[in-house]
DNA sequence: GAATTACGTTTACATATGTAGTCGCAAGCA
DNA sequence: TGCTTGCGACTACATATGTAAACGTAATTC
């Protein structure tokens, strides 16, 4: 299901996004200290990312070998487009202008989005 | 301060954007109904913006004149660059390519932004 | 085989958020 | 002047989230 991911539930889950599948140790020795997370800590939002249905969990032996259930590019579609339904009427336009005023678009930002804009047209 | 605002809040704060000063009871009138809320909840969700710093109260008699304290651009701007960072690192490129590939971008959409980036060209 | 270790599960507790009722007071109406 | 009404403040309670300890059990080590 689309249940909603917390923050620290989403660093979790990057983390098997960018390797799985992992034991709960092995997220525990990856990003535990980098956020000041006791094992105990990551084994709850583990479990918390099972019981959404983000996270999958392989019995192997006695323990668990977590992998994600939740594509990246989904997860990041669906935040996306929550922000700019909320932010922006749905309206793709204005957020662009947000971040293109704020100067965070790099010469390479608009090569990018110039090419996929084309790809993009009817 | 950048505190953070909530769903239900952000609501709120939108019909201040629309018009201010507003009454809770005005603020109520125009939301209330449309999101299952009564008077009482809407008057909790002014006082944790007022707390936040992102509305102000105007002592009017008896009651206050509410009107927001920070701008819908500046917050659209932080939350925009808040997906970005943590869904993209920071890189926009990918945030658009996102949208563009779940055909959210219409006709006018890639029209518009290709205006944008001529201007945002150094 | 006993002690320690490694796990997942259960329980815990604080803060944030969603939602709303109650209280006390001031103002207007009768 | 007394009653009602409108309003903010305070209080309340459930769920979500951040963070972690305690518990029970299976495995590994000595």
């Amino acid at each position: 299901m689309a249940e909603r991911i917390s923050e620290s539930e989403f660093l979790v889950l990057e983390t098997l996004w960018d390797t799985a599948p992992l034991t709960a140790t092995d997220v525990a020795d990856r990003i535990g200290a980098a956020n000041g997370w006791t094992l105990a800590t990551v084994k709850t939002l583990l479990s918390r990312l099972v019981q959404k249905s983000a996270v999958g969990a392989q019995a192997d032996g006695r323990r668990f070998l977590y992998h994600p259930l939740v594509a990246r590019d989904d997860h990041a579609a669906g935040e996306s487009q929550r922000l700019v339904d909320r932010l922006f009427g749905g309206r793709v336009g204005p957020l662009v202008a947000h971040l293109a005023e704020r100067a965070d678009l790099t010469a390479a930002d608009i090569a990018e989005i110039e090419a996929l804009l084309k790809r993009a047209k009817p």
